[in-house]
DNA sequence: GCCTATGGTGAATGCGCTTTCATCCGTCGG
DNA sequence: CCGACGGATGAAAGCGCATTCACCATAGGC
């Protein structure tokens, strides 16, 4: 690896202006078939590889998305998933959730001849993701809060970003910052599940359990459980009956444990703003030997592929969150493709109840 | 967005020369806090994010690294998925391959400070992979055989590039392409796992499910069935006894139905080279009544987060995935550190058996 | 009080490519 | 036989940044 060959090299070599290698490049038929060959035949030899910095500097253009998403990443779970002690569920399925984003996004993506550059938020360096990400790509989704509102809002005044789930309109009040934005249906999904509960399956003691992040998709859910409950005439509380600080498996059996060992009558059905949480509920429950749903309910929320793994299967909602991925691409396609000044655009894309086992379905 | 503001609008408006903008961005500390602090200012208001592309072009290194796989995507599986129909096991399971992949890459290159760069190889136009990706990154990692040897020749003469599992030296037998290497120990945990079935649970008749492409992975596999087999004074045919066109789970059950309709009893164990057929025996078995692993042992190979779920748990050879990515990020990373022209590296790294219930352990 | 460090800054160059615009040559109509 | 015309190619001007190198001021050192 001496130095890399550039358009002079392949140039000089097959005899050639430096402006014909980049026609053959990238307009192959404005060139003679004879002069075409020549110098690709020059560039095989020399090893030439078309510098994409150059090309994206000079065309303004990079062919390229991004997706911004949290660092979800546990050092400790990870070590240890890789010392090979065990399986690792939790580790498998929490993934899934920007898994499935990406694998829509790249599958769009690729379908409209862009790459996928994917980045997860480092808490290091100040403009470390706006560098990394932002300066390289056409345009780009933001899993949720995942980067500062101030650098959205820099960002978003010269590239097109679409916010994936989390708030519609990051930003102070008096200045919000509009973004195109992407969610589901959190609330409806909610509402219906815990409606089926009271109306399918005549529950009335029902507890749920929530974060206690600031999330807005946790907050639409729980509203939508509220909403369905007072419909039904059933008094609820203002907040989740039980909020954890992660929503992981072992905070899902720590908060079933909190809610059976609560005072009076335990709840008839345990409903979990998602579904890690209610796959660690169904250890506590079979810990101590309450079947699940003869005992008791337990529902989840997204739809993760564990859901449906674990016994009883687990009745949830499913998000459909490959398909939020391809929308975002689409999304930023649109814009890329003149629609520059348009108003923001949001979108709630459906959700559906899932019934299985667990709600005795 | 008018005309996008360059290093020469925020220096203007600052007051400084382009010079200490660019320090500012790229080594804050050379730079008087005072001064740094107007320049801030003046890209925040002007809305300024640095180019990528010229930072790349300039610094002749763009902290970016890729990743080229195989398009899985199957376009009909796909829509039916996004229609909401049923669950859909084969999508999401299938898919953890790859994913496992990237989340590996993803999280080591974080590490290093690179971001990742992903795209399926896609059939159409000639130079494609070549200009979307390699011309993009300092380096990147190939799935198997992904990319046109021809190539990979061209660009590994340029760029870190390493293979990850397929063949070790792709290209013409004459005039191989060397390049860095990581695979699994496919035979190893093959021959650990049908030894399991010989010794431990003393099988005799045993068929073995592989697949009609070109794998060296399979091949692998397969080779290490044999030589357990051998080594037991087992007969054992040259080939599969079962070949499938693709690794899926249809694949697999029709396998299953075909070893059980053969001719004579039929055999004790079924092991397949993927746990995807495996699953799918499974669903074919239950449909006949048949017992696992009473009547019949089956076993898989992958270690997919599905082969724990389904009953009875499939006992597996579990590759470490994440793990390859992983491997593949700091070898690339080694290899911009300055060791450009050491010998090509093979890795090969452990796997391990996973004795479930689906052998009887 | 002169000379040398030292830290902060600006001028200028080049990274490898795309993209007008101009040029050249051959061809065709008159 | 001449000018117009069209296709293939070359010349040259950036694209936005990093990076010497030179420069200037100030701070010490003698």
């Amino acid at each position: 690896m001496t130095t890399t060959p550039t358009v002079y090299d392949v140039a000089e070599r097959s005899g050639v202006s430096i402006a014909t290698v980049s026609r053959v490049y990238r307009n192959p038929d404005s060139v003679r078939a004879q002069t075409r060959e020549k110098v690709l035949a020059a560039a095989r030899e020399l090893g030439y590889v078309p510098s994409g910095n150059a090309r994206g500097l000079a065309s303004r253009s990079t062919g390229v998305l991004g997706l911004c998403f949290p660092d979800y990443s546990d050092p400790d779970a990870e070590s240890e998933a890789e010392a090979g002690v065990g399986d690792e569920p939790d580790d498998n399925a929490a993934m899934l959730y920007s898994d499935q984003i990406i694998r829509g996004m790249e599958r769009a993506a690729r379908r409209h001849g862009y790459a996928l550059l994917i980045a997860a938020s480092l808490k290091s360096g100040p403009e470390t993701l706006v560098a990394k990400v932002a300066g390289r790509v056409d345009g780009f989704a933001v899993l949720a809060r995942t980067v500062p509102t101030e650098e959205l809002e820099v960002i978003s005044r010269r590239r097109p970003v679409v916010m994936l789930a989390g708030p519609r309109e990051p930003g102070e009040l008096d200045r919000p910052v509009r973004l195109d934005h992407i969610q589901v249906a959190n609330a409806d999904g909610q509402r219906e599940l815990t409606r089926h509960l009271i109306e399918d399956h005549g529950l009335r003691r029902l507890a749920y359990v929530g974060s206690a992040e600031d999330s807005p998709d946790v907050e639409a859910r729980f509203r939508g459980h509220t909403e369905a409950c007072r419909a039904a005439g059933i008094a609820v509380a203002d907040a989740p009956d039980v909020r954890v600080g992660m929503m992981t498996q072992a905070e899902g059996a720590r908060a079933a444990a909190t809610l059976l060992d609560g005072p009076g009558e335990h709840p008839e059905a345990l409903l979990f703003a998602n579904d890690q949480m209610a796959v660690g509920a169904l250890h506590t429950l079979e810990g101590r030997g309450l079947r699940v749903p003869q005992d008791v309910t337990v529902t989840g929320f997204d739809g993760i592929p564990l859901s449906r793994m674990v016994r009883p299967a687990l009745t949830t909602v499913r998000q459909p969150m490959r398909r939020m991925g391809e929308e975002a691409v689409e999304l930023l396609v649109r814009r890329l493709n003149g629609q520059e000044n348009k108003e923001p655009e949001s979108l709630t894309l459906p959700v559906s109840v899932v019934r299985r086992a667990s709600c005795g379905c």
